[in-house]
RNA sequence: GCGCCCGUAGCUCAGUUGGAUUAGAGUACCAGGCUUCGAACCUGGUUGUCGGGGGUUCGAGUCCCUCCGGGCGUGCCA
């Protein structure tokens, strides 16, 4: 409908061109139409007078008169009028908006879909935490909002591939070893203790646990020597004691070791992802980028483009000349890679397999990635425009009054699990998709919980459980509904809005797809609740005159799916009843 | 110090990309509404120097500058 008052004005400046009544360069690109906010101002509304006033020479309201005259005559548009400083307002009839119930109930669970102009294929990498423990609260909020992404851009029409990047090598992978390796001594009552520095969660002994039950990695330790904390830093100790280790056990046996503590790590985190409803497409390891030659081949290219060079016995990249603040990096002197070095083979290897965009959603602590990550493949010859990278900002816990410090390796924080235990996936999710991502969220636990029975999910599911149990209701006294009879008995303020309510679904859907913005959806959905709320309380839908009956039992069916649509976009369930 | 994000009602947050003499929701507080389709709901009422100050123009919560306050980043860490 949107599009279509735009071709109305559209028609309309053609054919004051054509009269030589104003100039063609004075035409506008985009012609703006939007929903005004008040009611009063009818359906839609063009502020297009006012941003060609000066190019034309006219004053607002006489363009906006002019333009109004030449507007063609069409049956969906009751009255146009000239507003405020030159607005044209448009009211549909009341026929157009009864054709909006009924395109809802023949397009269904399709209602708002595919609604882009071009389609574009998309690879969205998200979450993608370093598999050392069990995600959090931080996490959670980059997995709501990731796949409400991922949910938002395939409704919207795109084609979209989600993925989780996983670093399972380096030296973070050797600690979380080292670490379970300890626990492992323990439980077979081995004199051993956890240095400053391991990881202490209580997943920890759990894995360790699991390597007799489930796994080749284990080990006899009846010799095992006692471990030395040798050095005079944390990270030294840590060092010394992975050698240890290692050296004891064999390279073989301790690689087993690893491997086991990744896949477990790996299935922690899957499963804590499952329980909110999230999951990715594919897992794309970090080893496969080394084992491939793809990372040898990453530094080969910068180097071809000449981007790298040599200092203090180290290989930079030259990520200055490219707009990074300053150079990075890639071989340390004692000849290791860092871990940008693969994550520019990873995103090397992400753009080259065909799709149009690959966006990425990272959490704030990584920002400063961003122009490093961009300069790092467009030096390697890709175009750096079809690599989008988002910030969500991160979650401060609170429980009450007291912040919670977050630390992995302290094993002190609040895990995802525990919170979707605690107050249910929906409420969860919608809590989290409820503020946009550049918003620092400051997340009351205690609040989170007592909040589970007023968060805004209940408001939408509860409109959804009702239109649900009228229906119910219908078929126990053997009422039919018939989308045969387009009468138009809709004739309330509350049925028109909520029936205008309905028709902005797919615009709604453009836009958040548009800006990257789920919340959108959410808060969308809380009016249309509002307006169904209000509606219900107001009328009565099955004990009325029999037109009447079935105009409005067509409506809410027509709630009901627009709900149902929006609701799936946002990983939230509707429940028939509650 | 520098870079990015944020500052809107007591609290938590929207604000249609610069629009409509009156800046909106939820929550909290007050007063009402179920013998009838679900009261996890509805109907009223109260709440603001849009952090401060300047600027840009027909028009600014929205754009620019500056200051104040908060968060994050600023490694040959991951």
């Amino acid at each position: 409908m949107k599009y279509k008052i735009r071709q109305l004005l559209k028609q309309s400046l053609d054919a004051l061109v054509e009269a030589g009544e104003i100039d063609v360069g004075a035409l506008s690109p985009v012609i703006p139409v939007e929903r005004p906010r008040r009611a009063g101002q009818g359906d839609y509304a063009s502020g297009i007078a006012l941003s060609m006033a000066r190019a034309t020479g006219l004053k607002p309201r006489e363009l906006a008169m002019l333009i109004k005259a030449n507007l063609p005559e069409v049956s969906s548009v009751a009255l146009t009028e000239i507003a405020g400083p030159g607005f044209i307002n448009f009211f549909l009839s009341e026929q157009a908006l009864i054709d909006v119930i009924l395109e809802v109930l023949e397009q269904g669970d399709r209602y708002g879909c595919d609604i882009v102009e071009s389609r574009k294929k998309i690879l969205l990498e998200y979450v993608s935490a370093n598999p050392t423990g069990p995600l959090h609260v931080g996490h959670g909020r980059g997995a709501a909002f990731g796949d409400a992404l991922a949910r938002l851009l395939k409704t919207a029409g795109h084609q979209v591939d989600t993925e989780y990047y996983v670093n399972d090598i380096g030296r973070q992978m050797d600690i979380l070893s080292l670490s379970v390796c300890i626990r492992y001594l323990q439980i077979k009552g081995i004199d051993a203790c956890l240095p400053p520095g391991a990881y202490q969660g209580e997943y920890i002994s759990d894995i360790a646990a699991n390597i007799d039950r489930q796994s080749d990695a284990g080990f006899d330790c009846r010799d095992f020597p006692r471990l030395e904390f040798k050095g005079d830093s944390v990270d030294e100790i840590l060092d010394s004691l992975i050698r240890q280790v290692r050296t004891w056990l064999g390279n073989d046996p301790f690689n087993r070791l690893r491997k086991f503590v990744l896949v477990q790590m790996v299935e922690v985190i899957r499963a804590d992802l499952e329980k909110i409803g999230v999951v990715h497409d594919r897992w794309f390891f970090e080893s496969q980028v080394t084992e491939s030659g793809e990372l040898d081949a990453a530094i080969n290219a910068m180097e071809n483009f000449g981007s790298l060079y040599q200092a203090d016995g180290a290989t930079w990249f030259r990520s200055s000349k490219f707009g990074d603040e300053k150079d990075r990096v890639l071989r340390r002197s004692n000849g290791e890679l860092t871990y940008f070095a693969s994550d520019v083979a990873y995103h090397l290897n992400k753009l080259r397999r065909g799709h149009d965009l690959a966006i990425n959603i990272w959490g704030a602590d990584h920002h400063g990635y961003i122009a490093r990550m961009k300069a790092a493949v467009q030096a390697a010859g890709e175009d750096p425009e079809r690599l989008q990278i988002y910030i969500v900002q991160l979650a401060a816990l609170w429980r009450g009054k007291q912040k919670i410090p977050m630390s992995t390796r302290a094993g002190e924080f609040v895990s995802l699990e525990e919170m979707v235990d605690e107050i249910g996936k929906d409420a969860t999710r919608f809590f989290y998709v409820l503020r946009k991502p550049e918003q620092h969220l400051d997340f009351d636990l205690e609040l989170a919980k007592s909040q589970s029975n007023e968060n805004p999910v209940y408001y939408v599911q509860y409109a959804h459980a009702r239109i649900c149990s009228v229906f119910r209701q219908m078929d126990e006294r053997g009422i039919e509904r018939s989308t045969d009879r387009t009468e138009a008995s809709l004739v309330e303020e509350v049925e028109l809005n909520l029936t205008r309510q309905i028709s902005r679904f797919p615009e709604v859907i453009e836009s958040a797809a548009q800006s990257f913005e789920p919340h959108q959806i959410a808060y969308y959905l809380r009016d249309l609740s509002t307006d169904f709320h209000s509606f219900y309380n107001q009328v009565r839908v099955l004990d009325c005159e029999p037109l009447m009956r079935n105009a409005r039992l067509n409506l809410i069916a027509a709630v009901r799916h627009v709900l149902v649509n929006g609701l799936r976009i946002l990983g939230v369930s509707a429940p028939e009843s509650m």
